[in-house]
DNA sequence: CATGAATGAGATTTCATTCAT
DNA sequence: AATGAATGAAATCTCATTCAT
């Protein structure tokens, strides 16, 4: 009936109106990796991205649209590395030992993609969980395969890949968030040593 | 970072007192899981705790102190929780799976400690180092044993801590806090064999 | 389930608190006459007040709210000076003539209220309606009583009650709005005399 | 209090241009008579005349100006209406009535203008005097006419005027506004018949 | 003529904290 | 010990208006 709802927040058409609006994603990433969802103000996100605050409302409706923005892009670009790390190699063992340093490498470049993803929780749940979600299907299709061709160890390919990222995550928080480093070349071989036993070893039972 | 009050923040001295003060800290645990620090707002704490807005500041000097003691007396009761269901284990692969079900059933029955920790980190991030620091230390110091017992492999010990607590902490996050039960006995079983194959296998080399 | 909304915006308990939302009244009724719903701001009627800005939100959710209020507070207070200057009068045309000039009166010494009354209907249209609706029914009660007493014409008493208004309604603002002062004697008494015409006038057809 | 633009906004010289400037005013009476002259947005105008946001400063200086515009286009146009309705006519009463009736027609037509014109006390409030002043200058000439005639009843011209107004406009809120519809034939009676009973009853007195 | 990106002042609203009782 | 009224800084969001193209 009657058209209500403000005008919509717009892809802009511009060049222009395109340069601004990554220079607010920019931004954004930034404060929010340095102070946090809730602390980052739109006011912070504005004034890095060097545009006024009204701006800021001409690309995004709310500050939670562009976290979950930010968030759902900087998902892209990691599974971008992940696949090019990874491509071609023909064990899961050499997969896993790529793309855990893939990883790494990719949060020290991004540290602030780091912070991000472990505030999504708080900030948009559903896009939190699809995030793990998503990345623990590869993981597990990959798995899969190498189950079925024997390749690993008989266990469960979502569990397996849930065990993966946890011990992607916590490495890279103790080394790459703490330290600001990647972990020195002696440890990673224990994480790589550790992962492979993990999925060699078959026998079960207690 | 922690904004100190002047009024000599006391402990109480009364049974009514004390009484009061845990009403807060069971309505902060509470509202601090559900909102989040940022948006938890201390009016909300002292209505659940059932006490006037002023109240509050009579126990704690600020919003950080109240979710700072809340971290510290939770990890307290996590780490009573460990030593009791892992007391007089005789095998290191005994008490990791041990302390694996004591930690998934402890944050079944604290959901909201969960959240408050992985919040932790944008509140004050000093103690929530210190919380996986002094885990680790645990952890470290019982494997280090292992590995000098030769129980387990040759792994360096913190690392294997991170990898540990990263293991525990997603599989927790997929089971407990997204399903709201454990994981089932088979996967269970499956997470038990694969830190059994990593702690086990000797034979690093590619 | 879980309690959520924000405290309950409170009766106050206090002698203090009720004072405070008194001058909060007041102050929004001189502003919202001054300004207009719209342009009114919180502050300036914190500031007509003479209170901090936040003390608003201590005792009115939001400026609706308090407007709302305003208008039932107001349409009460003509209504029982309307009640006071027409109780006892034993004609209807007696009453007639008594209660528009005790509408007169009154608008004159609250002259915001007219104001109020006429923004009304883009502020809270329901409000506005029973506002009109109630003052109407008491209108058509009373001339319902006199038609069946045979003491006016056999008019729809509804639409009387609404002519009337639109009539003290229109004289109301001709004079004491726009000049700020009853209308001249003469002027009345030709209101009165049309009034009494209208109502008394039998003959229909054309 | 209305703010006047530099740059000469211009009567439009095309017929394209023409046709714009009116794709405006159209798309501002709605927008003014749903959202109110304050909330409406000039986005809001522009979006309905589907035009560019900045086509606007090309036709009008302000939200004010086109609102003005509006009302004098509006105003012109029930007069317009007025006049032909009542042409010919050659009783004072005869014009009322036709008066009347093309009036609810009016308003029932461009439901948007009552609410327009209601709201012009608040955004231009010479205009609004103006507005009544002249529609009731036009009646008291002709309720002057019909007195020196001794037609009607020796009344104030003004005064009356502004009663009939009052009249009308309530009667028109009441079921045009409200309603949506006009008043059933036997209430138009009513009012027609209460009309007369003032405007010729002579004998004053009480 | 027409466009739409950019601006920044100003409004509403929240809430940690203080303080008088 | 406990209360709850009061504060005001800070944040979000809107939008009339300007301007370069």
């Amino acid at each position: 009936m009657v058209r209500r709802g403000k005008a919509a927040v717009h892809e802009p058409t511009t060049a222009r109106g395109q340069r601004t609006r990554q220079k607010l994603l920019d931004g954004a990433e930034e404060i929010f990796g340095e102070e946090g969802f809730e602390r980052a103000s739109i006011a912070a996100i504005t004034g890095r991205a060097e545009v006024a605050l009204g701006t800021f409302y001409v690309y995004f409706p709310n500050k939670q649209a562009i976290f979950s923005e930010l968030l759902i892009e900087l998902g892209r670009a990691l599974r971008r590395r992940l696949a090019e790390a990874t491509r071609g190699l023909d064990t899961r063992l050499a997969v896993e030992e790529a793309g855990c340093l893939a990883f790494l490498e990719f949060v020290q470049s991004h540290k602030n993609f780091y912070r991000i993803v472990r505030q999504a929780e708080f900030v948009d749940e559903a896009l939190y969980r699809s995030y793990y979600q998503g990345l623990a299907k590869s993981y597990a299709e990959g798995l899969a395969a190498a189950v079925e061709g024997d390749e690993i160890a008989d266990l469960d390919p979502e569990t397996v890949a849930y065990m993966l990222m946890g011990i992607f995550d916590f490495i890279g928080m103790r080394w790459v968030l703490w330290e600001g480093q990647l972990p020195p070349e002696k440890l990673l071989q224990d994480v790589f040593r550790f992962i492979r036993g993990g999925l060699l070893r078959a026998p079960g039972g207690r």
